[in-house]
DNA sequence: GAATCGATCCAAAGCGCTTTGAAGTATCGC
DNA sequence: GCGATACTTCAAAGCGCTTTGGATCGATTC
């Protein structure tokens, strides 16, 4: 069934059917119920491709997908974060298209396509590094883009929706220093990503604010996984002084930190405490109404709801300026987390 | 830059340099190398929209990601599907739209709308349950599709890629018996589910080939979290007759598990066996060389890859008959079996 | 009662592409 | 040198929609 069809079935020009569906004012109230209501009977909808043809705008926005080049891995954040921007555009009436980056080389290549294809009216930029080139790759580009988080070095403005990830870190720090633990590690995520190198200069901040230097011994910035979670704890218990306290940037290495520690007879929350960020994974619940770890944090399905909200308003009013939004991460204290051992 | 600028730059008729650009043989290759060259340098792309508008082809694929009711959740495996599926999409020039099913009770209009609108060529059905509703719906929209996974219960034919998940697990069964469990658990995923299903029939009769009457108390079926792994592991150890080996439908849940056996000072492998499927989800690899699980594996991945070039094939050739691939599982020991305790 | 006006509705152009049917231009054999 | 035979190239229609610039018509105004 097509704007024809239905226009000749209802003995009304194509015109006034579509002006009927779109809500114009043109049109009297008692035809658009009959349209309406000959629309749903026949399952009319009108074809994406010819309305975006005849309007210019493409409504959908596009989500390159980076997959990290040493393990071809993707980031398990991404499936909620996509959850909630999804959500966002179905209300809206936009398709949300993915694109799976398979090689980082060709990466504006695939901007490129996106933009001259005229496949989409806006991108989503996942994980920023320092100094990200799509940046300046997409402003060159005309291509309306909102980043999920920050990429510092980059000069020129753009918009952005960003966990404070520095103020989280640093405030998770104090808790910890407040508890009496003085050698804390910090087990981050790759430090080229932007939230990682952020999430480490709270973390030193906060120690330096306390007069404590940072001990390089007990930083490691590695993939986000359960095994270097394990690793590293079993490493750093096995030194001379150990670190009392451990923070970690995701759900999944802490699981391996208590693995390490549990393993070693120890106990989580006495013997070593554990403050993770959680970015409240559907798939990774920490725990039921009280917290296991004691955690920052920030629901990245809200974020991608927010973050798809601003880009859809920034398409459509142009010429505002770049926004930003900045979400502060909830401390949440679980059991994971006690006094320094005397 | 669009076709008719391209062309007059060139002074040719758009027709030429439509045939040139898409590798029709009425064109000389001098002019086509001419064409293709200046395509290259203005950076023209065929609009996505206009094409599909003159070829009646939508040149993309939907995936509609099912959310659990209860939780909101996303399946992990999604983002790795979706990373294999894209590549293949991305080499024969399709795009893959999402859209993100916020509430099962209008599942049906998503894939209405999806086909009224004329949106996609087809769609990939996720996470099909038993005598699963959306298999006849497809049918009767005329819509091509691709299950991952297969239905129990329909009876009519269907396109479907699953791994063979009864041989997997009546595999791991026997593995466990031959190493002289008899005490066997089982955690699986939700048992709506499909392959849970699926799972627990592979797991039943492998122990009923044994002659041995699996026991209820040692089998779970839930959202497959840590939190589950780790309390059902905890509750069927406090039993009288504890069960010596666990079989887990994940590595999340196995996670869990292991942790439970620890915490009570045991050792996996030497107290308690651990089997677990594997996804192979990028991750959450299951140790490097040496496999820590002992697992039943099947990359997702290559699963969504192997069936986006299925759904591909049966949209270019609409008249083959249904396609089916079973994918066997590898089963590969790790660390995490071992001999019975006596 | 003619002129004006608001409320409805319509025909046709245009969005950027593919494709059909036809035409122009060398090249060839005799 | 002429028709025939490839080779190339083109003008125009059509895909399904939106939107511009009228047209129509009954009601209102003076």
């Amino acid at each position: 069934m097509n704007l024809k069809e239905l226009s000749s079935q209802l003995g009304l020009s194509q015109t006034t059917v579509s002006r009927a569906l779109n809500g114009y004012p043109e049109v009297s109230e008692s035809t658009r119920q009959r349209v309406m209501t000959a629309a749903e009977q026949f399952n009319y909808a009108p074809s994406t491709r010819a309305k975006g043809l005849a309007t210019g705008k493409a409504l959908a926005i596009g989500h390159v997908i980076p997959t990290t080049k040493s393990h071809e891995m993707v980031n398990p954040i991404f499936a909620d974060f996509i959850a909630g921007a999804g959500e966002e555009y179905a209300r809206q009436g936009y398709e949300m298209i993915l694109s799976v980056l398979d090689n980082d080389d060709h990466e504006h290549k695939v901007y490129q396509s996106l933009k001259s294809r005229r496949a989409v009216d806006g991108v989503v930029v996942h994980a920023p590094k320092m100094d990200d080139a799509r940046i300046p790759l997409l402003t060159d580009l005309d291509l309306p883009f909102v980043v999920h988080g920050r990429a510092s070095g980059v000069k020129q403005p753009y918009s952005w929706l960003d966990v404070n990830n520095r103020s989280a870190f640093s405030r998770a720090t104090d808790f910890l220093y407040d508890l009496g633990h003085r050698r804390i590690a910090l087990l981050n995520g790759n430090e080229q990503m932007d939230f990682a190198m952020r999430r480490r200069r709270g973390f030193e901040d906060a120690l330096a604010a306390k007069g404590l230097t940072p001990d390089p011994a007990l930083m490691r910035s590695d993939e986000m996984t359960e095994d270097f979670g394990y690793a590293a704890t079993r490493q750093m218990l096995a030194m001379d002084q150990p670190p009392t306290a451990i923070l970690t940037s995701s759900m999944i290495i802490a699981l391996g930190v208590r693995r390490a520690i549990e393993e070693l007879g120890l106990k989580m929350g006495r013997d070593v405490s554990i403050i993770t960020h959680d970015d409240r994974l559907s798939y990774l619940p920490n725990g039921g109404d009280v917290p296991v770890f004691t955690a920052t944090r920030s629901s990245v399905r809200d974020a991608g709801r927010q973050l798809a909200a601003m880009l859809l308003q920034i398409i459509a009013e142009p010429d505002t300026s770049p926004m930003h939004t900045l979400l502060e991460a909830e401390l949440t204290v679980g059991q994971s987390t006690g006094p320094a051992p005397s």
